[in-house]
RNA sequence: GCGCCUGUAGCUCAGCAGGAUAGAGCAACGGCCUUCUAAGCCGUAGGUCCCGGGUUCGAAUCCCUGCAGGCGCGCCA
């Protein structure tokens, strides 16, 4: 698996850089005619005096070509290797062979603690299409670094504190009934919400009434505490039915309200640092020399702010888990939120500060406008899912009907078109969702690859094989075009998985399996595998097996089931 | 007004730590199921890479000026 290193090596003896300068170097050619790897030469054409094209002419001539290079070639500036098929899919093979689904794995993050926000989901408020791009980034971000040996903190930061809990009790004991609102959950918390933004628009004096209810929240007022528990408990167990349609789940569910003892000390030492101001009766940290505007951390009333709550729950995690990175997957509206806050972390003199992420992603918005909780107009994740299931339902009645358990596997293909769909762009790009797009399961979707995953291991049931690697293989039965295309999209998967975690973008993984998928299917409809002469079959099916493993693992760094019929 | 982000095919996007003829999917049109899952495969058509400068041997990619759109900017979160 280290062609490139051995090239750089085989290099470095004739033009004198280091072969640590020389791999990054090395690019994949636009066309897998022209060769495997290729080597541009024009960087070295300044230090060396000559022309780029005599330099590749040299290079060839001079360099002494590692066993499984076959070749190298020159075309113009630079010069194009060809490595032996068989080497490859030797190499390829054999760490697949070895590493099973911790294929693209490794242990470079040496067990260190990495926090991820994510999800971050409102008590009281619906869980809706917007949260979707959080929760599952998130979730695969975490995933991404636990395989590249990072122990990952999931935190869902619950949003259980604020004003909007008293307007909450407030609406309840005007038009609530315990029942209904036990039968509805989060839906009728949802109406008695709106109902309310109605009626103070009439009443502005329901608005006093629910900063009293809320005052009495923070005094630890019994009514005001079993009102407010009451809800959050009716929330989580609601949510959590999307989390266990997604399969997601956390490490600690520490939110808002959690910090609510843990303020004063940061207050304190802001003050000691000298980095409090007093300014309209509140008090800032001024970061005009920064280019930002200040950071309020107490109100006029002495309130705590977002703000304080975010400084405390940073410090909290770092002195917590001592995180080698702390990652705020959350939509790019709070942009400046964060630069503030990771700025006043550093005055404070927390170094740490720069572990901190804002992992930001666009926002989604419907075809007919914005998402408004406060006027209801919001379409339920649950709905959407619901949607996506049935759908799935539909197909399968009508391309395999037979199939066992399609309930569960409607599941998971459900599910995996709307995950693949959040997941399978940069995260910066807004979204205008559509059932249309969400729920089409043709092409570049998640059903796509999850279907190419069934479809190996149908291949592998019929031969009665299961998905090891035979350590004897006919390799030169992989030599054809075909079969190369897999080989070097399974070659290409691990540096995807790096790179995925380095730009924390879970799309950089979804692509590589996408681009495994294509090749397969290609390779599936030009090659026949079941039936060939018996070293062909068994090299072929070999393929199937590494295929298949390396879909399943990337299916699950993504964040989708990999169902093995569909 | 200031700040952050985005602008590539009809639509959704990839490519942007500079490199070879700018790629996918969807939609459209045409073809491939008596052999391993047709949720698949193949083909056709479709582009002033927002405009203009600059840097460079070389710019969709880097820098600057515009234009268009999204988001944000003191007591919400």
């Amino acid at each position: 698996m280290d062609f490139i290193q051995q090239l750089a090596e085989a290099l470095s003896a004739y033009c004198g850089l280091q072969t640590e300068e020389l791999v990054p170097l090395f690019e994949i050619p636009p066309e897998s005619a022209m060769g495997d790897f290729a080597f541009p030469c024009f960087k070295l054409a300044k230090t060396l005096r000559k022309a780029p094209p005599v330099i590749a002419q040299e290079l060839v001539q001079t360099i002494a070509l590692p066993p499984f290079a076959a070749r190298a070639e020159v075309a113009g500036g630079y010069v194009n290797f060809f490595i032996r098929p068989e080497a490859y899919a030797t190499a390829v093979l054999s760490e697949i062979r070895e590493k099973g689904e911790q294929f693209g794995g490794s242990a470079m993050g040496g067990g260190r603690n990495v926090c991820i926000d994510y999800s971050s989901i409102n008590i009281a408020k619906p869980f809706h299409i917007g949260h979707l791009s959080s929760t599952v980034i998130g979730r695969s971000l975490y995933r991404i670094y636990e395989h590249l040996g990072y122990n990952c903190v999931g935190i869902n930061h619950l949003g259980d504190w604020g004003t909007q809990f008293g307007k909450l009790i407030v609406a309840y004991q005007k038009w609530g009934e315990e029942e209904t609102v036990n039968q509805g959950t989060v839906r009728a918390l949802l109406h008695l919400y709106v109902r309310f933004h109605d009626e103070a628009e009439k009443d502005p004096s329901l608005e006093d009434e629910a900063r009293a209810w809320f005052k009495r929240i923070e005094d630890n007022d019994a009514e005001a505490m079993r009102l407010f528990e009451w809800f959050k408990e009716l929330t989580l167990k609601d949510v959590g039915r999307v989390y266990d349609m997604l399969d997601v789940h956390f490490d600690s569910y520490a939110g808002e309200s959690f910090y609510n003892d843990k303020m004063q000390p940061i207050v304190d030492e802001l003050n000691a640092k000298h980095l409090l101001k007093e300014d309209k009766g509140a008090y800032i940290v001024d970061l005009e020399a920064y280019n930002m505007p200040p950071c309020i951390v107490l109100r006029s009333d002495g309130a705590s702010l977002y703000a304080t709550r975010d400084l405390a729950a940073a410090v909290y995690r770092k002195e917590t888990y001592d995180f080698a990175k702390s990652l705020y997957v959350v939509a790019y509206q709070q942009d400046l939120h964060f630069r503030q806050l990771f700025k006043v972390l550093e005055l404070m003199g927390r170094e740490w500060a720069q572990d901190c992420e804002h992992v930001a992603f666009g926002m989604v918005s419907m075809q007919d406008g914005t998402l408004s909780t406060r006027k209801g107009k919001v379409l339920f994740l649950e709905e959407v899912l619901q949607a996506a299931i049935e759908k799935t339902c539909a197909t399968m009645e009508e391309k395999s009907p037979d199939l066992e358990d399609k309930q569960t596997v409607a599941n998971q293909v459900g599910a995996g078109a709307l995950v693949w769909n959040a997941l399978y762009n940069n995260r910066i790009k807004d979204i205008v969702f559509s059932y249309d797009k969400a729920l089409n399961f043709e092409g570049e979707t998640g059903p796509y690859v999850q279907y190419t995953h069934a479809r190996c291991c149908s291949v592998l049931r019929k031969a009665g094989r299961d998905s090891s690697i035979p350590e004897e293989i006919a390799y030169e039965a992989l030599c054809d075009e075909e079969s190369g295309k897999v080989i070097r999209a399974l070659f290409a998967f691990p540096g995807a998985v790096r790179n995925a975690m380095e730009k924390n973008e879970p799309y950089l993984v979804a692509r590589a399996v996408m681009a495994l998928c294509q090749a397969y299917n290609k390779f599936y409809f030009d090659c026949r595998i079941l039936g060939e002469k018996p070293a062909v079959e068994q090299a072929r099916l070999a393929l199937t097996a590494a295929t298949k493993t390396v879909i399943a693992t990337g299916l699950y760094l993504v964040g989708l089931r990999a169902p093995e019929r569909m």
